[in-house]
DNA sequence: ATGGTTCCATACCATGGAGTATGGAGCTGA
DNA sequence: TCAGCTCCATACTCCATGGTATGGAACCAT
């Protein structure tokens, strides 16, 4: 049995985005660089400057695959089972545990970054219409339920950017902050004034 | 009348620091480049070695300095003439927004650098104890009211990273948000639960 | 087999920022 | 006046990274 004898490293486009999109998650976008992506892959500039016109090019292409998967994400929440909103709140807060890196790379990104910035603006305009729709659904008044569905996303991009102070708060319980976002007293949505 | 013919530039330490500090306001932390504050002086990097050693201890006066400058702020609002702990509040969120280019760029640094990410740390913990201290003022119990304030940071830390998403919306009330982190009725906190 | 195409290696240039070496201008005190 | 110290200008090195040029290996076609 002879090991495979791979005739050449040959590595395709999607390759490159792939290894980047990687090294986006752990390192921002900073991190990506054309040598290291390079050796990451076991080849040399020479292919990346043949799959891309320049370093721009894979950035953009790193933009486009994070939009389709954010977007495909936030989908696969709003046709969830579920109907219930509440529960539909809960489930974005526990995706968002999962994605943070991933976003938190982004949104440093976008503050250097016009595209990366709008990027980032469209695909929170749909996480904020589905975290809307459901905040409407437990009973807030439309421009009240934006406002806190906007303070919501602010709360957890704030979560992964904020060195948590202390020993103490190891993690913040999702249901502690959605009884907060809702008003408290659990069933009760503060629309039944006084 | 001659013009003032000032025998030679003449930067002192203080000087380097100040203008490292105004860049790091406008351009974050890789802002804060020797031959662009050489410049911005009227000198060269030869004067630059000559009061610090390297970057690095540029970068640390400039953490120094901020902490100084934010405990005092922080601390003139917890000797504030009002004992009101909403107003208190209030007054913290407005305070924010004046300071929020300079704390962008503080947690962006912290982001990649430990020192820095220390000294958010400490500026928080400072932040937290006063807010908490406000919230239980209000009638929140304890550890509630930690809860709540470092939701409150949070919020306030998304509001300047997270790309205002429409046209609408242009900027929240700080009122607004108040009613909501206070459990909404306003005046009657929710520790008066059912 | 041979010509053409695809893909990549090698070697190179350009740029920008950090850091260094050294000399000189200007002030200060004896 | 002259020595010596302070502060800075000039000119360099080093290094990382993006980008370019070109040749060659492998593969496919006729």
């Amino acid at each position: 049995m002879e090991a495979v004898k791979r005739s050449r490293p040959r590595v395709s486009r999607r390759d490159w985005v792939e290894a980047a999109y990687q090294e986006l998650v752990k390192a921002g976008e900073p991190g990506v660089g054309i040598n290291a992506l390079a050796a990451r892959l076991g080849v040399t500039k020479g292919s990346f400057y043949w799959h891309f016109r320049d370093r721009s090019e894979l950035l953009r292409a790193l933009l486009d695959r994070w939009a389709h998967e954010r977007t495909g994400e936030v989908l696969s929440l709003a046709l969830g089972t579920t109907s219930d909103p509440r529960e539909r709140l809960r489930r974005v807060l526990l995706l968002g545990r999962e994605v943070a890196p991933l976003d938190r790379a982004m949104r440093l990104w976008a503050q250097h970054d016009p595209e990366a910035a709008e990027a980032v603006r469209l695909a929170d305009r749909t996480l904020l219409d589905h975290l809307a729709g459901s905040l409407t659904g437990v009973g807030f008044p439309e421009p009240d339920a934006r406002i806190r569905a906007l303070l919501m996303l602010r709360a957890w991009v704030g979560g992964y950017l904020v060195p948590s102070p202390d020993e103490d708060t190891p993690q913040t319980d999702p249901d502690d902050l959605l009884d907060i976002f809702l008003g408290r007293p659990g069933e009760r949505p503060l629309s039944i004034f006084s």
